[in-house]
DNA sequence: TCTGGGGTCCTACTTCTT
DNA sequence: TCTGAAGAAGTAGGACCC
């Protein structure tokens, strides 16, 4: 079981005993390669691996066919085809997918409200208040994999259990297109064979460091000194798996997760050096950036940059701002600035732009623009008017664009700029 | 051999404020 | 007015997740 190659299929029977569950974790199998499938049915039964050919692409998910050969997500394409030559690569639908996922989200809803999306294609929900409605979490669950096959026409796996983790732990171990129920007095048991690679916060780092210290398996950590484990990956998560591995998880499903920060990065086909270029770049992303914060009605008060050179050393760099903005102009500034106190100068592999520290637009309401084309008008002609005036009395103007409060008032028509 | 993009969280350290 | 301690806030980097 949890090849993540399509034999570990579990299914437990609808009656399995799911005493002291509430907790459903719904994961998609194989998400963006069965809506290609779906789209395309001649591509059923092949190994396909979704993600651009050239340049520096890796893998974004691949068939259960192409995983029989080790090809895994976020693995290079290059590799990928080593593996598994005769591979058809597809290109992502990322809107698809998005457009899909809602779907999937609605039928989840349809059946509690309490739905907490983890990704495009995982959920946890809390079913504990509709039992008497739908029936036993083991009977939801398995209604809504019935559902998303007859309405969507994909397959999901779902873990069900007392806790978030272990819902996770289960429908991994599901997959694919199964279901695993963990009763609450199995939990223990369920915990202990697993390795600790397994658990939630454990990667390839924390993994070594615990498994270097003998511990392997979640019944090594309930055994290990707590200061070993502390030694091992830190006192927070060290605190963290030893609530896990004793099948603790405070976690509630939680329905109202807003975002901490929005940002934009991009890897370049071949390293760049030229300064200009990338400082252009910078401006770019910012743009992106801001254009995302001024649809959501936010500002940021944190820039933060990424440059990654071509040995894969990476920097960043971060400026809390005088004043908020969802400005492209000031946000790329910002970014340029700390570009400019980078003084490395080895050929650059990736830049990126980054908003922390987000915060409701106050004041500007630049954000009731439904199209970004107007800002750009505005900026546009901002600056143009800095290079005939001067920036001193263009600032004012541009404060007018803040201050001068929300509607047509700022609308680049009432100002003349259009 | 080659390592994306969009995120969150944590730790260690420095600087600012009281 | 100066100084030191302590806590808060800011910054940089890394690990992790999907």
């Amino acid at each position: 079981m949890g090849h993540g190659d399509g034999r570990g299929r579990i299914v437990s029977a609808v009656d399995a005993d799911d005493t002291g569950t509430r907790i459903l974790h719904v994961d998609m199998d194989a998400f963006y390669a069965a809506v290609e499938v779906l789209d395309d049915p001649s591509l059923r039964g092949l190994p396909l691996i979704i993600g651009a050919p050239d340049g520096r692409s890796v893998v974004s998910s691949a068939s259960y066919e192409a995983r029989r050969y080790g090809v895994r997500a976020a693995m290079p394409v290059s590799q990928a085809l080593r593996l598994c030559p005769s591979a058809r690569i597809v290109l992502p639908h990322f809107h698809r997918y998005q457009e899909v996922s809602r779907q999937v989200m609605a039928i989840f809803e349809s059946f509690t409200p309490l739905v907490e999306p983890l990704s495009v294609d995982e959920a946890f929900l809390d079913v504990q208040g509709v039992r008497r409605l739908w029936g036993s979490p083991a009977r939801i669950a398995e209604l809504i994999r019935q559902r998303v096959l007859d309405e969507v026409g994909i397959t999901c796996s779902v873990g069900v259990a007392a806790t978030k983790h272990v819902a996770k732990m289960a429908s991994t171990i599901s997959k694919p297109d199964g279901m695993l129920v963990v009763a609450a007095k199995d939990t223990l048991d369920f915990l202990a064979p697993r390795p600790v690679r397994a658990m939630w916060g454990v990667g390839p780092k924390a993994a070594e460091a615990l498994e270097a210290r003998g511990i392997r398996t979640v019944q090594d950590v309930r055994e290990a000194p707590r200061e070993m484990i502390d030694r091992a990956v830190g006192a927070a998560l060290s605190a963290r798996l030893a609530q896990l591995a004793m099948g603790q998880d405070p976690r509630a499903v939680d329905t109202e997760r807003v975002e901490k920060s929005i940002g934009h990065e991009e890897t370049f086909d071949t390293d760049i050096r030229d300064r200009d270029f990338l400082r252009a770049e910078l401006l770019r992303l910012a743009d992106r950036v801001a254009a995302r914060l001024r649809r959501a009605d936010w500002e940021t008060a944190t820039v933060a940059i990424k440059i990654r050179f071509d040995d894969f050393r990476t920097l960043s760099r971060s400026v809390t701002l005088s004043e908020p903005t969802a400005v492209g102009q000031r946000i790329g500034e910002a970014a340029q600035s700390l570009f400019e106190q980078i003084d490395r100068r080895d050929p650059v592999r990736l830049v990126g732009v980054r908003a922390e520290n987000l915060r409701p637009a106050g004041g500007g309401g630049l954000g009731l623009w439904d199209d970004d084309e107007d800002w750009r008008k505005v900026e546009g002609a901002v600056d143009e008017a800095v290079a005939r005036f001067g920036s001193a009395t263009i600032s004012r103007a541009r404060h007018i664009g803040r201050v001068d409060g929300r509607g047509a008032a700022q609308h680049p028509k009432a100002h003349g700029l259009d």
